[in-house]
Order: C-alpha cells, then sequence, then structure tokens
DNA sequence: AATTTTATGTCAATAAGCTTGTACTATACG
DNA sequence: CGTATAGTACAAGCTTATTGACATAAAATT
C-alpha cells in the first residue's frame, strides 16, 4: 500500500482519469500534431543516447555489457528477485540473463539465495562490491538528470514523469509500481 | 523557418537561463533526490522499450535492424542530410551506415544525389516508397505518444520537452535545432 | 508414490552485428 | 600538381544474441 508514496510524485495517479470528473470543452488536443510528436520522439531518442553513454563507456572499460547493467539495475533495485522475474521484466533470452548473470555471480557482484518459499527459485541480491560498482555506473547518469532537473525546475520534472507514465504499457508499470511489499 | 515554431512548444528557449533573471531564493532543490533520479531513469528505461518494441516488430519482419530504421528516420527528418552528417549525429560506425544505406538504396527507399556545392557529397533523400515504409514504422509510435500526449495533457507535455531538452548533450542538440537554414 | 510441470542452469552450434583495416575513386583546395 | 576529404567496397575478426537439447531439483498433481 505504500506504492501510493512514490506515485505521488509522478502525477495524478495513473488508473483515474482526472478528465472524466467533468468536461465541458471536448478538450483541445490541436497541439498534439505529427510535429508535437517528432518532437518528443527526437527528444526522448537522444536523451537516451547520452545516458546510455554515460554508462556504456565505463561497462566496456570492465568487459561488460548493456545486459549486465540492466541485471545489475533490476538486482540493485529490486533485491530479492528471482530469474524468472528478469528474464519477464527485461527483455533478454534465458540464455542471455544466464551469462551476464553467471559473470555477476562469479565475479562477487551479485549472491544468488535459495527462496525460502520456492526452493526452486534463486533470489538476487546485490553485494556490496556489486553496488559500489553500479553507482559508479549510475553515478553519470544522475548527474545528468540531476542537472537536468534542477535546471527544467519541479513542475517540468512532474509533467515528465506524468508523459513518461502513460507512454508505457501496463506489463512494465507493474515493476515500477513495486516495492508496495517489499522495498525493505 | 518553421523551426521557431516548433522550439517555441519545447521550452523557455534553449540557450537562455531564465533563472537568471534573478534568484532571490536559492532555489529549493531538495526534491531532487536519488529516488526521484532513479524514478525518471525507470520511467525513461520503459518508455523507450516500448517506444523501440513498437518499430523493432516490424523491422525485423522487413530484414531491417534498428540502423535501418534510424538511417530512415535522419533523412525523413533532415532531407538532404550527407552521409558524413549521419555519422557524425548516429552513433554507428562508417561502415554501419554504409551497409545499411546501400540496402535502402537499393531497395529504393532511399535516394542519393550528388550535392551540387560539393560533388564528393552525397545528399540522401527517402523516396515515396521510403516514405511509406518509414510511416508504418513510425505509426505505433504516434499512437502511443499521442496517447501518453492527451491523456497527461498540454502542460505536463511542456514539462516533458523541458526536461528532456536539458538533459541532451550540446553537439547532440544541434540536429533538433536544425532547419533554422535548410528544412525547405 | 508416480508423473508432470516449473524454475534454473549448462553446453554447443549458429546466426547477427559491429569493428577494423585496407583499397580505390572522385573531388576539393592550395 | 599534391594532399586532404567524402564516399564506396570488401573481408577478416570479434563480440553478442538466439536456439535447441539436456540435466536437476523441487513443487504440483493425480
Amino acid at each position: 500500500m505504500a506504492s501510493g508514496k512514490v506515485l505521488g510524485h509522478v502525477q495524478d495517479v495513473p488508473g483515474r482519469k482526472k478528465a472524466k470528473v467533468r468536461a465541458p470543452v471536448p478538450e483541445d488536443a490541436s497541439w498534439i500534431t505529427p510535429e508535437t510528436m517528432y518532437r518528443g520522439l527526437e527528444l526522448h531518442f537522444f536523451a537516451h543516447l547520452n545516458l546510455a553513454d554515460d554508462a556504456d563507456r565505463q561497462l566496456s572499460e570492465l568487459g561488460f555489457g548493456r545486459t549486465h547493467h540492466r541485471i545489475l539495475y533490476f538486482v540493485s533495485r529490486t533485491p530479492g528477485i528471482t530469474v524468472g522475474e528478469m528474464l519477464s521484466i527485461l527483455r533478454v533470452t534465458h540464455q542471455n540473463v544466464q551469462r551476464g548473470l553467471g559473470e555477476l555471480v562469479r565475479k562477487g557482484l551479485i549472491e544468488q539465495r535459495t527462496s525460502m518459499v520456492d526452493r526452486r527459485q534463486r533470489q538476487l541480491f546485490i553485494t556490496g562490491e556489486g553496488q559500489e560498482l553500479f553507482d559508479q555506473l549510475t553515478k553519470r547518469q544522475f548527474e545528468r538528470i540531476s542537472r537536468a532537473y534542477s535546471a527544467a525546475g519541479q513542475t517540468a520534472v512532474k509533467g515528465f514523469w506524468k508523459v513518461l507514465w502513460h507512454m508505457i504499457e501496463d506489463s512494465d508499470r507493474e515493476w515500477l509500481e513495486r516495492g508496495s511489499s517489499k522495498d525493505a
């Protein structure tokens, strides 16, 4: 139930359509033109490129790829996540996760523990060393984001979150809404 | 000339720092926390995943990859762009562009014309058929964006643009600001 | 208890992609 | 002219991703 805490920042709450409250005016949508959509696509694209570059440089120095980064990310942000859950969220094949995960475990960056609920499952946790590396990787991204946030201001950031939220598939939103139970 | 129109929507104008106007209060930035930054990173990540998926499905059916898509995108949006310009904007190697471009040209989706200014350069243009395919590829992305825009509202979208804009490197902004001279 | 299903891990082979390096042509510029 | 630039082409070499076949262990079913 704590999910509201996080989402509170995001927007007027996913499920509710505030338009429903009352819509006397047909909600003028004439500003949604191909040009404005291209604009969004392009800004998004470049931001993503830059964000990815931030981490990629360091990643390749360590012989890691984006898969490793993603695994670290999800394990760090969702401690106790199982391999299966990662497979369904990340867009990676079985083998792919396995390889990356194996390397990370061997290097002591991620730890596997047998789930006590279902002993077939392995729960994943990031180690201190893993977290350290991960922090390094996100450092530049955070600097970039922080810069953008403070330059754009809190109101803009709320809009930023709101638009992105509506752009995301329900199935992916689930993970974003996690933490209601865990989060620990 | 049309460029101003587009940028007008985006934010308070790239170059200008409106904070400079007057900043009596130290601009409270306490809301910029690791959690809010993770939030941005994650929303952005999933939105990108979804946006990419929209096009990828169709792309792979045609035997094309993301490089092809990017080339189509940039040629369509920047008619007359040269190979060199694409190289500097896109994150792809010389060879990579060459291969993709070659295929697209051979399939009649892109046309090369020798620049009349510098006859070593080839200017790239998308053909009618190419544009058709491209429209197909962006169709789903546009639907996604349009949905998000209208759900989030124009104010939010402005914030969305603003934040992204500040997240992007100067060097990449150049292309976004193009059209001042060309755009035809 | 026997059988089936699920979750995970491993191997091996293949396919895709990307990078590099080397040549070669056509222009441009001085 | 000679050198630098823009683009094209070919191919070896490497890294990644994808697939399929199997092996285990434990949970679920019957």
